[in-house]
DNA sequence: CGTGTTTGACCGGCGC
DNA sequence: GCGCCGGTCAAACACG
């Protein structure tokens, strides 16, 4: 495997990945619009290359192993916007580093295999690399590195003034975000690691609050716009901090999945493992986060909180080596896009096959609530019942551009917010520092249950 | 009442 | 085969 050093073309891809796809369809519209941002009219169609992004909002990606395919999902927000757009371009994929204008760039780390399935994207991103082990928070791999931000850019993520979230490099082959996080994304063939049966995993690594801010050692998770339940928390080996298993609440049947831990090197970065996907639409809905009450972070904190700047390092990281992953800084990503996080997926060896089979995902016909672009603002308003703050910043600094808002408030951590003030929000905070769980040493002792 | 969190126990893969 | 350990289950509890 080999870094590239890139970009957030990852993440753009990844995010904008599936986007982009879907932006494939109306690629024939986009082009006849304006370089302008604006949803796609039609969010409705994705195209069968939709990548998944595992519904998170952090990775646009779509999981190379288990879907492929079409699954429109995610994030819908998001697929309305330009970035879709570019993203599509972005298909190309990788390559080499370049880029962001204003932003830092990431390494990526292009993994090995080919990736068949050309519809994908993410396919073509990432690999697995089945000898990374897991264990090791892909942040805490050297190949994870995420370059600081440059104090301007930290600073100013959203400096930009362009509307666009995402830029294309020159070369198309990588898409900037000003402002977006750093995603890694690391195919790592874990072959150290155990994986249960092939899955796919995508690995997303975002800034945390410092442990010592946040919760004793609970853990500090962002929130995303799916209704994530904690179902478990265990102690890792060789790491200080828990790691927190969550599962969709959004939807009963939805087996996306996603652990929570902190970087054992860098507890500055969480890194957030995602396996499955989603098999409902993204909940814009009311509903969708019913529930989460708990999840919803505080407004005001989370912009404080959040302070991206501090945080967006690089993932330290000291021994091991996980070879493929990618980083990208600033990627575009709608949801994660501020966030500095990188980003990184793991899959499995197999997943190339699976993924054939695999499609099920959304059904083609899934249509997220989109709006439009003209009026994105009702959608904000729809989904301000969600998370009016969070998303208003959100598309605001992300699609904006148009009208001219300011960024202030585009705090991409915003968007998700990080629980640490919030006792319990579903996201995460989990807090649970207690680290319990079961431990270790539990296992089989005593059955009563 | 519904949903989320906590946490001990169980399950099962993997290495030795 | 055994033990380690990650992942999941599910009861109890908390919260709004």
């Amino acid at each position: 495997m080999e870094n590239y050093q890139g970009d957030l073309t990852d993440i753009i891809r990844a995010t904008g990945s599936s986007i982009a796809a879907a932006a494939a369809n109306t690629a024939a519209e986009a082009a006849a619009l304006p370089a302008e941002w604006q949803f796609p009219n039609n969010p409705v169609n994705y195209p069968p290359d939709q990548v998944e992004d595992f519904g998170d909002p952090f990775t646009h990606l779509r999981d190379p192993l288990l879907h492929d395919v079409d699954t429109p999902v995610s994030s819908g927000f998001f697929h309305n916007t330009n970035i879709i757009k570019t993203s599509v371009e972005l298909e190309t994929v990788n390559t080499g580093g370049f880029v962001n204008g204003s932003m830092n760039l990431a390494q990526k780390v292009v993994l090995d295999d080919e990736m068949k399935r050309p519809s994908n994207i993410f396919s073509r991103m990432l690999q697995i690399s089945p000898n990374a082990k897991l264990p090791l928070s892909p942040c805490d791999s050297p190949a994870v590195v995420v370059p600081q931000l440059p104090p301007q850019a930290a600073a100013s993520p959203r400096g930009l003034t362009g509307p666009p979230p995402m830029l294309i490099s020159n070369d198309h082959h990588t898409l900037i975000s000003p402002g977006s996080p750093s995603l890694q994304i690391s195919s790592p063939r874990n072959t150290g690691i155990k994986r249960r049966k092939s899955q796919a995993k995508k690995v997303v690594c975002i800034p945390a609050p410092a442990p010592a801010n946040s919760r004793s050692s609970g853990e500090v998770v962002p929130s995303d716009l799916w209704a994530w339940r904690k179902y478990g928390q265990k102690p890792i080996k060789g790491s200080p901090y828990p790691r927190g298993y969550y599962r969709c609440s959004s939807s009963k049947g939805c087996s996306a999945r996603k652990q929570v831990e902190r970087s054992r090197t860098d507890p500055n970065m969480l890194v957030i493992t995602y396996t499955s996907e989603h098999n409902h639409p993204w909940p814009t809905q009311r509903n969708a986060l019913a529930g989460s009450t708990r999840s919803q972070p505080s407004k005001t904190n989370t912009a404080a909180k959040n302070s991206p700047n501090s945080r967006a390092q690089k993932c330290t990281n000291p021994k091991e080596e996980q070879k493929e992953m990618i980083t990208t800084e600033n990627a575009v990503m709608p949801s994660s896009s501020n966030l500095d996080a990188p980003v990184k997926e793991e899959m499995d060896q197999d997943f190339d096959n699976q993924m054939d089979d695999a499609d099920e995902g959304f059904p083609h016909s899934y249509k997220p609530a989109l709006p439009d672009s003209e009026d994105h603002d009702s959608f904000f308003a729809d989904l301000g019942e969600i998370e009016a703050d969070s998303l208003d910043m959100l598309f605001t600094q992300g699609f904006s551009g148009d009208d001219g808002r300011e960024d202030k408030a585009l705090d991409p951590f915003s968007f998700y917010d990080w629980a640490g003030n919030n006792s319990s929000t579903s996201a995460g905070a989990a807090t649970s520092t207690t680290g319990a769980g079961s431990s270790y040493g539990e296992d089989r002792k005593d059955p009563d249950s």
